[in-house]
DNA sequence: TCAACAAGTATCCATTTGGAGTAATGTTTC
DNA sequence: GAAACATTACTCCAAATGGATACTTGTTGA
C-alpha cells in the first residue's frame, strides 16, 4: 500500500482528491493536513514507519504554504516524494517548487485517471508526475538564459527568517558557538540563543545540526 | 494544413512517421530530411510561404546532428517549432536540444495518438509536446543546484576517515544525535560520541557544527 | 493609538555534547 | 609476534545546548 498525504486547506478539495484515489485500492490516506504548518506538525509527530510515501501539496496555503514545507520537509524527509498538486501554473510557482524539491507537479484540472496513473508510475519508476501543459513551462525554465553571470540563489525568505536571524545562521554554520556569536555581534549570549530557537521554528528542527542541514542544502547560507 | 518537416537518417523512421501523421488530415508533410545539414539546406531552398509550420527531428545524424540544426534553424526561422522525435532520453541530450531551442521532446516509442495530439496541442496552444519520463529529467535538471559550474569532488579519504567514520559523519549531517545514530547503527551511544570525538580529532575541529560545516564544503557527504 | 512584531535580555532546568581517560576485541602490516 | 589501527564500550565531569517563560524597548502597520 503507498501511504499518501494530503496537504489543502479546502475541506472540499481534500474530499475530492481522497475520494479520487479511494477508486484504487493501492493507496491509503496516511494522513490530511489543512497547511504546510499543520503538515510539518503531523510529520514530526507521526512515527517514522507511518510517514507518507507520498504527499500531494497544495500552494497556497494559510500560515506555511506548499512551497515552503516542500523545502523544509524534503531536507528532513528526503525519501518522501513532494507532489505539487494545485491550480496555479505560473512559472514562479512551478520553479519555487521545483527548487524547494517537488519531483513532480500536477494541475487539479487532471482527471482520477490520469493523476493515479502518474502516481503509480512515481511509484514505480520513480518518474515525477508532471502534467504537460507544466511540463513546457518546466522545459522554458530551461531554455531561458542564465540571464546575468551566476545567481544560483535560492529564495531567502522561503523561510521567512528575519535578517538578524540570517545573519546568526550565517555564523552558526561558520562552526561558531554562542558565546563566539555573541562576541562577534556584540549582543547577549542569551540573545543568540534566543534567535537559535527562533530559527529553529521557523525551520521547523530542533537542533543545530539539522538546521544546519537544511541551510545548507537550501543555500540560505 | 499544418505543415510538417521530418528529419531523420533512418528510411524506415521517416516512413513510420509520415504513417502515424497521415491518419490524421490537419497535417501535410512538407519535407523530408536525411540529417541536418540537408535539412538546413532544404530549408534555404524552400520558398517562405512553405516553411513547415512543426519541425521533427531526430538525434544522432551524420553530418549535422539534430541538436546542432536545431540550434542552428531556431535562430534563422524564430517562428518554426522544433520538436525533437528520439528513442535517446539520456539528460545531455535532452539538455543540450532544449538549450539549442527545441520546444517539445517526443520519445518514439510514444503511439500515434500520443504524438498527433501533442502536436495538435501544440499547434492551438503552443504547448510544447514533451514525453512524460523526459518532463521528469527536465524537472530534476532545474532541479540540480549548479549543474554547469566547478564541482570539484574532493578527495573523499582527504581527512583519512575510517568507513565507519563517514558513515557517521553521514548520519551526524542528516541532524541525528547519539542516541539516534547508535539505534540507527547498532551500537552505544558511548561508542558514537567517540566516533564523533575520532572524526573531530581528524578534522581538527571540536564541535559538530564544525565539523558539519567542514563536511558540507569539502563535499565528504 | 493600539497591535503586532523584531530585537534584546534574562533565568530555570533537563538534556546533549565534548573531553579525557581506560580497555577489550579484532585486523592488518611489518 | 609485535606494532598499529579500527571498532566497540564504558566512566566521570564540565560545558554547551534546547526549551519554556517572562520582560523591555523600539518600529511598523492598520
Amino acid at each position: 500500500m503507498i501511504r499518501v498525504a494530503i496537504v489543502d486547506d479546502k475541506i472540499n478539495n481534500r474530499k475530492v482528491i481522497t475520494d479520487k484515489l479511494s477508486r484504487n485500492n493501492f493507496f491509503t490516506l496516511a494522513f490530511q493536513a489543512v497547511n504546510g504548518e499543520d503538515f510539518l506538525i503531523q510529520m514530526r509527530q507521526l512515527p517514522e514507519d507511518d510517514r507518507p510515501h507520498i504527499v500531494l501539496m497544495d500552494l497556497e496555503m494559510p500560515e506555511i504554504d506548499g512551497v515552503s514545507a516542500i523545502g523544509t520537509a524534503s531536507s528532513l524527509y528526503p525519501d518522501i516524494k513532494f507532489v505539487v498538486l494545485t491550480i496555479f501554473d505560473d512559472d514562479d510557482k512551478i520553479f519555487r517548487a521545483i527548487k524547494a524539491g517537488a519531483c513532480g507537479y500536477l494541475l487539479k484540472e487532471e482527471s482520477s485517471e490520469v493523476i493515479i496513473d502518474m502516481l503509480m508510475n512515481l511509484w514505480e519508476s520513480g518518474a515525477g508526475p508532471i502534467s504537460p501543459s507544466i511540463a513546457y513551462k518546466i522545459l522554458q525554465i530551461v531554455q531561458r538564459p542564465v540571464a546575468a553571470g551566476e545567481k544560483e540563489k535560492a529564495d531567502p525568505n522561503l523561510f521567512q527568517l528575519s535578517e538578524r536571524e540570517k545573519e546568526i545562521l550565517q555564523l552558526l554554520s561558520q562552526g561558531l558557538d554562542y558565546k563566539e556569536i555573541a562576541s562577534k555581534v556584540f549582543i547577549s549570549p542569551n540573545t543568540v540563543k534566543k534567535h537559535c530557537i527562533n530559527i529553529y521554528q521557523k525551520l521547523h528542527v530542533n537542533s543545530k545540526a539539522q538546521a544546519l542541514r537544511i541551510a545548507y542544502t537550501k543555500g540560505l547560507i
